[in-house]
RNA sequence: CGGGGCGUAGCGCAGUCUGGCUAGCGCGCUUGGUUCGGGACUAAGAGGUCGGCGGUUCAAAUCCGCCCGCCCCGACCA
């Protein structure tokens, strides 16, 4: 491609409008343009990214049997209903209505339609397993957008669901496919982590994400510091690390402690550590009112509640709520003569205390001395309800937990028969009988992944593609295009690179040399080759590396050849990092 | 949804507090000339519903009200 016929447009200034480097670039380099909040359009050089990542995508669920397939992105309220999501996804889905006034929903996944084509088409066990997946656009009216494209409204995903008649077959599958995306990952050079992870709306058992390390506020992981354990929050069961034993009072005694009604400020009044305190948390769940004990220095997951607990919506009580129910003010909660019938949750935390602070059930006291094991009555719920902290201790192997921030960019569920159940769809296995099919699900933030690869591989000049992503491999600047001599030798190389299937950009633009050098670093192609007449005139070429700076001269006679192996040496380099694929057993 | 910030030429911004000539600056763009290894120099130009609507005023980018949009933090989140 000639730069003057490409349409480039690279902008000298930071855009007000992004703040994370990957957006800026992507939005300075000219790949991607927003429309509003969450609404992206892909330019050239961005569609021509992101169609490099889709065809990895393609190559390697080709590799596992997986079939394409291109579902509607319009989708009916009545097919949302019958697996019971059009009132559970609530304010995210983008609803509208047809002219004669029907519900229907832009589809922000896809697991409702899928599941209709399986059941109708497919009847017996012979027929399965079955994978299918597609490269579709997917709408969510997210809360709150941001990152340019890592959290969008449209975004596109590549989502794939199997269907088998075994466990065991669904599981081997499950593995293949966190391994397709594990080579996914690798081949466009992201690092990753492939993390346990909490099931969410989507349901099901076992589930992993894929989370690139990086962009804060998005995804929490814990990673332990000695062996391969990685969780995301909500998942995690970090050990309790540390436990507590002060000013021990050996027997139940009330105290003063006006307007104390923080863990921050009881502590700091009685003069004790927070982790000597049982916090008294009032939740809302499904309608009912439950209360949440927990040691003070940690906080109530209410991922874990809601999965402990089987219930669908939750939410932190409001102050008159607490009142009503238990007539106490926040703050002054406490396990301690509670209505009966209450239901009471104790996170295992509760039990490091021999005895703790809590609550007197009135304003302005609490009780010294409670015994969690022996003034607990009633009938307790025990279980692990906290958010996993720094330092905790890894389940597996008891070294500290280390928490770090990151994002989600791929997400495999075994879904067993949540929807097939919900839908119906089942077929005859091998014992004549009718049966749910058993289901997997597979993600991949498909326009996500771009920026995370622009956010890994940049720097303060611009992005530093790797070259399987890069939206072109090479590009060649001569310094004075217009000089004839330059020219010939630019015009020369270039046609004999695009005759050896290079993707290559010939920059034959009438500007000074240093805005073409800028551009290319902006934009990042992984190989620049310069024409110049200080090099033409010892008959060399010059071979820059944008990840690494590194240049060398070539001499013309040996340039095509050399750019030849150095292009699928980069290549070589990337392929060393992906693992094997994982043979069907 | 709560908190904060912003909206003036294609892009980045000043001007708003303290109302007052024809609304500025840099980049980019157009034309001519000189340049050509890291966002050149020079001369001449084009380009504006000051986010929108309403109000106050002799006079509004500037003050007041309502609305819209974008960004950041939080809540939320396959």
């Amino acid at each position: 491609m000639r730069a003057t016929k490409m349409f480039l447009c690279t902008l000298r200034e930071d855009p007000a409008e992004a703040e994370v480097d990957s957006h800026i670039l992507l939005l300075r380099a000219g790949f991607i343009r927003q429309f509003a909040a969450g609404v992206f359009a892909y330019l050239p050089l961005g569609l021509k990214s992101l169609k490099k990542i889709e065809n990895i995508i393609r190559e390697e669920h080709s590799f596992i049997g997986a079939q394409e397939t291109q579902l509607s992105i319009l989708q009916t309220r009545e097919l949302w209903e019958e697996a019971g999501r059009w009132d559970v996804y609530g304010d995210i889905l983008f609803r509208l209505k047809d002219r004669k006034d029907r519900d229907l929903c832009l589809g922000p996944t896809h697991e409702e339609p899928i599941t209709d084509i399986v059941r109708n088409m497919i009847k017996s066990y012979r027929e399965l397993p079955v994978a299918l997946y597609q490269i579709q656009t997917k709408f969510r009216d997210e809360a709150r957008p941001r990152f340019g494209l890592i959290r969008c409204r449209e975004f596109l995903m590549k989502d794939m669901y199997s269907f088998h008649e075994t466990k065991e077959d669904l599981e081997k599958f499950y593995k293949q496919v966190a391994r397709c995306y594990e080579r996914i990952f690798s081949r466009l050079n992201l690092t990753y982590y492939k993390v346990e992870a909490d099931p969410g709306v989507i349901g099901g058992s076992a589930n992993h994400e894929f989370v690139v390390p990086g962009l804060s506020g998005e995804s929490q992981v814990f990673m332990c510091s000695k062996c391969n354990y990685k969780a995301t929050s909500e998942k995690a069961s970090g050990k309790i690390s540390e436990i507590p034993l002060e000013k021990v009072e050996e027997s139940i005694r009330e105290v003063y402690t006006p307007q104390a009604n923080s863990i921050e400020k009881l502590a700091n009044f009685l003069d004790i550590k927070p982790s000597n305190i049982i916090k008294t948390m009032v939740f809302i769940a499904d309608d009912q009112p439950i209360v949440v004990l927990i040691r003070g220095d940690y906080e109530v997951n209410e991922a874990k509640l809601i999965n402990n607990l089987n219930i669908s919506e939750l939410r932190v009580a409001t102050g008159e709520e607490v009142i009503r129910y238990f007539s106490s003010p926040i703050g002054f909660l406490g396990p301690k003569n509670l209505p009966a019938l209450t239901t009471l949750l104790a996170d295992e935390s509760v039990f490091t205390l021999k005895y703790g602070v809590v609550g007197a059930n009135k304003e302005d006291y609490h009780l010294l001395g409670f015994n969690p094991h022996k003034d607990l009555t009633g009938s307790i719920i025990k279980g692990n309800y906290r958010s996993t902290k720094n330092d905790d201790l890894c389940p597996l192997c008891e070294a500290p937990l280390k928490e770090i921030k990151g994002m989600e960019v791929g997400h495999v569920f075994n879904l067993g028969t949540k929807y097939s159940k919900a839908m119906k769809a089942t077929f005859t296995n091998r014992e004549g009988t009718e049966q749910s099919f058993l289901m997997g699900c597979y993600g991949i933030g498909v326009s996500r992944s771009l920026q995370s690869v622009a956010e890994e591989h940049h720097d303060e000049n611009g992005l530093q593609w790797p070259i399987s992503v890069a939206p072109y491999e090479l590009v060649i600047i001569p310094i004075d295009y217009q000089k004839p001599d330059q020219k010939n030798a630019a015009d020369q190389l270039y046609q004999k690179l695009l005759s050896l299937n290079f993707e290559v950009v010939l920059d034959d633009r009438e500007i000074t040399a240093g805005v073409k050098f800028k551009d290319a670093d902006l934009i990042g192609y992984p190989i620049r080759v310069t024409i110049s007449p200080r090099t033409l005139a010892k008959g060399v070429i010059e071979v820059k590396l944008r990840k690494d700076g590194s240049s060398e001269l070539i001499s013309q006679e040996e340039i095509a050849n050399y750019l030849l192996h150095l292009k699928t040496r980069l290549f070589k380099e990337i392929e060393e990092t992906v693992p094997p694929l994982l043979t069907i057993g």
